[in-house]
DNA sequence: GTATCTGCAAACCCTTTGCAATAAG
DNA sequence: CTTATTGCAAAGGGTTTGCAGATAC
């Protein structure tokens, strides 16, 4: 398999599907793109507004589950009464530690996450397609500042 | 420390805040705790209503954050449209494997996050307060009958 | 008595959807 | 040309809130 970037996986998944690769689609796919940081709807949107590209909120709640299907994205934690996503495309499995506090992000992985994983599927018949592991308390900055 | 029921914890946790041990309050966390399942707050009003409890919505509402504070429940997971809860109080810490197609869900445990856990505390600075995790895939019945 | 709590209804906010115009394939 | 997609504005649905009356302490 050679390489292929985000876009062409997403032209592929809309092929398959039958849908259409519009301007809106690309401009978001690149947007997300553009960073690696943890993004909501709200956040997107102004950062594609302030770039200047006139794309609709509504565009924008319909693209996203068609970046979650063709897993590019997916949604990783709902705060603040809305969902927030982060990249899977081109991003190493990983999990998260959280402070409480401040809600600093730390990303991590391990190996033997994935082992666990394992056995839990053999343990209750499962297929295992996948885990999160959220590991939270306070930072190190935080800890210091406790009241 | 003798053994403390969750409507003991819930009333010094309403005392400490300067808070008042109300009818609607005990009927909620006796509901609540009345089964081990998760719940959320429409089939929560729903059970009380059936029952007679003529409680409001908007007090559920109010009264669900007070037992998150007091760890008597916590989130566990955002879906169809609502926050979903779990009781904490008098059940042992466990984690989620979830079937994706038919949603159900099983519950384990396993000593090996704990001790993650801690090294990732100290790899990352963090007090660390606790962790979730979530293991995903197709359960027994829905894999003999993918499509 | 005083401060908190409840129920109601309205407000809020994120998200979804109907529709008519537009555009991809 | 046919069918999918867009933007708009309105609707939806869970959650929060202002307020006046009720109540715990």
């Amino acid at each position: 398999m050679e390489s292929r970037n985000e876009l062409d996986v997403f032209r592929q998944h809309l092929k398959k599907n039958h849908m259409r690769y519009t301007p809106e689609r690309e401009q978001i796919i690149r947007e997300i793109f553009s960073t690696h940081d943890h993004f909501d709807v709200e956040s997107l949107y102004l950062r594609m507004r302030q770039k200047g590209l006139t794309i609709s909120k509504a565009s924008i709640y319909r693209i996203i589950p068609l970046l979650v299907d063709a897993e590019l994205i997916s949604e990783v934690y709902y705060e603040d009464g809305h969902m927030h996503y982060e990249h899977i495309f081109g991003h190493e499995h990983h999990c998260h530690m959280r402070c409480t506090r401040c809600r600093r992000i730390e990303e991590f992985t391990d190996p033997r996450l994935h082992l666990i994983e394992q056995e839990l599927g053999e343990r209750f018949g499962f297929q295992v397609k996948g885990h999160n592991m959220e590991v939270y308390g306070l930072c190190g900055e935080c800890r210091q500042s406790e009241s």
